[in-house]
RNA sequence: GGUGGAGUGGCCGAGAGGCGAGGCAACGGCCUGCAAAGCCGUGUACACGGGUUCGAAUCCCGUCUCCACCUCCA
């Protein structure tokens, strides 16, 4: 069995063939540069980079675009607010999103284009429309140029909506527009914004509109067919019907899959400014570690719909501890596997090819450690090695095994002389207490561990010795 | 008005006609000097009302509730 992957056009699951043998182009909308990420946002990162791996692991080469809409209203609004040059506020927010791939173990894309970056492409995107009666410029003289949707017989194809039943926009300013859905390629500049934000074209100076930026770059990177589209499923109207449009309008067969994943909630609303800064990633990190959070978004399926509340997000972090403890305690057993060359358990390769049904290969994972865990006691054997190996396979298709990269090198702050030494402290100290033991000197042994537990170092026995780690830092105080 | 999604055991969360996904929590047992961890066992849940079927959480009809999108939200 091969990948299938779910199709929002087709609203199905089908077979995934790529369009060149052996690669993997997948463009997948990035954020508009206008706030620091939630974990709402990063969850579509967390997706896609799962996504990857799970090529790659299939022997894929994979290129990734993810754009990154540096000029937009929003920008401009809140730079007006604050006085701070747009420009800056978006690449600041560029900063944030980088920390919080970096923070989640997301590999960053192959490349993400900036919307400003490519004004050119879209120019000619633009150009190519009008030639071929698709778009026009606003007939108020203000410089926006429209996608004129009547002239598309297939507009609302992805999101399966007639013309006739769309709700006239809201504003329903008409603006020079022949029909009030027809939406901007391009936004003429306004007096009041700066001209920094703005760029000459035939049709006047002005901005790039969020839809055209796409369908321009994905183009310019992977070609004007390519093999899969993605983002939140928000997106799909009207942003990549959007995208569609123009770019199939221009002559281009553009993505052959959609994939849209789904929203996370509070208190069953999605996340928004009202909510404050609770979520951003950057603040979830200090409840739970990185790669907890990273669990809480992975194991529930892409297309469902996430509740979060930091009750799941807490229970999350538990179950990840306990796959975390048997890959780290069988690790120090076994030392280090052949991680990409040991075999996947058949239950997760069947899940992962279903659409990514990750609830499914986390189930398949746990079933592996049960039978792990039952190994362990014997200490190192053959059979450990190979299920430790294939348990860090599964998880590092995950991006969630904590003896691979990212996490290795980032555990005890990656300061491995400093891990070094502790353990040679620690030792001393489990020595002594082994002797007390063995003399049957419980209290002189508990003293011990207590000691030890008073600085935040656990001490359990196995049958194969005593081991030690760091307390959770994040667990309330016992 | 249009389009789409959801309602599953104490909780999270899969599945989509028949053998009780998985996890968290709880309880019992095993192991252990104790502890921790682990292992074994214990739960008959699918919004409601009908229907089809040998058999329905899953299919059909109806109802209720919630959510998203409908021109720049991942």
């Amino acid at each position: 069995m091969s990948l299938r992957l779910y199709d929002t056009m087709t609203r199905e699951v089908r077979d995934f063939v790529p369009l060149v043998p052996g690669q993997v182009g997948i463009y997948h909308c990035g954020l508009t540069l206008q706030g620091a990420p939630h974990v709402g946002h990063i969850r579509k990162e967390v997706v896609f980079d799962v996504l990857r791996r799970w090529l790659e692991r299939a022997g894929y080469a994979v290129t990734t675009i993810a754009n990154l809409t540096d000029i937009e209203d929003k920008i401009l609004a809140r730079s007006a607010d604050s006085g701070r040059p747009w420009w800056a506020l978006a690449y600041a927010n560029e900063r944030a999103l980088h920390a919080a791939y970096d923070v989640l173990g997301c590999a960053p894309p192959s490349y993400e284009p900036r919307a400003t970056g490519h004004v050119p492409e879209m120019v000619e995107l633009m150009a190519t429309l009008v030639g071929k009666g698709h778009a026009y410029p606003a007939a108020d003289g203000s410089g926006d140029v429209y996608f004129d949707v009547r002239s598309w017989p297939a507009y609302g194809e992805l999101s399966r909506q007639r013309l006739e039943d769309m709700e006239p926009a809201a504003d329903a300013d008409p603006r020079g527009k022949r029909d009030p859905r027809d939406f901007a390629l391009w936004k003429g500049h306004k007096p009041a914004e700066p001209l920094t934000a703005s760029w000459p074209t035939p049709y006047g100076r002005g901005r790039p509109g969020w839809h055209l930026e796409c369908s321009a770059m994905a183009a310019k990177y992977l070609g004007p067919e390519f093999d899969i589209h993605g983002g939140g499923i928000d997106l799909r109207f009207p942003h990549h019907e959007n995208e569609l449009a123009q770019s199939r309008a221009a002559g281009q067969p553009f993505a052959r899959w959609w994939m849209h994943n789904a929203w996370i909630t509070t208190s069953g609303e999605k996340m928004s400014k009202s909510l404050g800064n609770s979520l951003l990633v950057s603040e979830v990190v200090k409840r739970v570690r990185p790669i907890e959070l990273r669990y809480y978004l992975v194991a529930a399926h892409y297309r469902s719909h996430v509740e979060f509340s930091f009750d799941s997000l807490d229970e999350a972090a538990t179950a990840y501890r306990r796959i975390e403890a048997y890959v780290l305690r069988a690790g120090e057993l076994v030392g280090e596997v052949d991680v990409a060359a040991a075999p996947l358990c058949s239950g997760f390769t069947a899940a992962m090819d279903d659409d990514l049904s990750v609830p499914a290969a986390l189930a398949a994972l746990q079933d592996t450690i049960r039978e792990g865990q039952r190994l362990l006691p014997a200490g190192h054997s053959p059979a450990l090695r190979g299920n430790l190996a294939s348990v860090r396979s599964m998880l590092h298709v995950l991006g969630l095994d904590p003896l691979g990269e990212p996490w290795a090198s980032r555990a005890d702050g990656g300061d491995t002389r400093t891990r070094a030494v502790l353990d040679g402290l620690v030792q001393a100290e489990l020595a002594a207490r082994q002797e007390a033991r063995a003399s049957r000197d419980f209290g002189t042994a508990d003293a011990v561990r207590d000691r030890l537990a008073a600085v935040g170092i656990v001490v359990e026995d196995t049958p194969t010795g005593a081991r030690w780690t760091l307390a959770d830092p994040t667990a309330p105080e016992a």
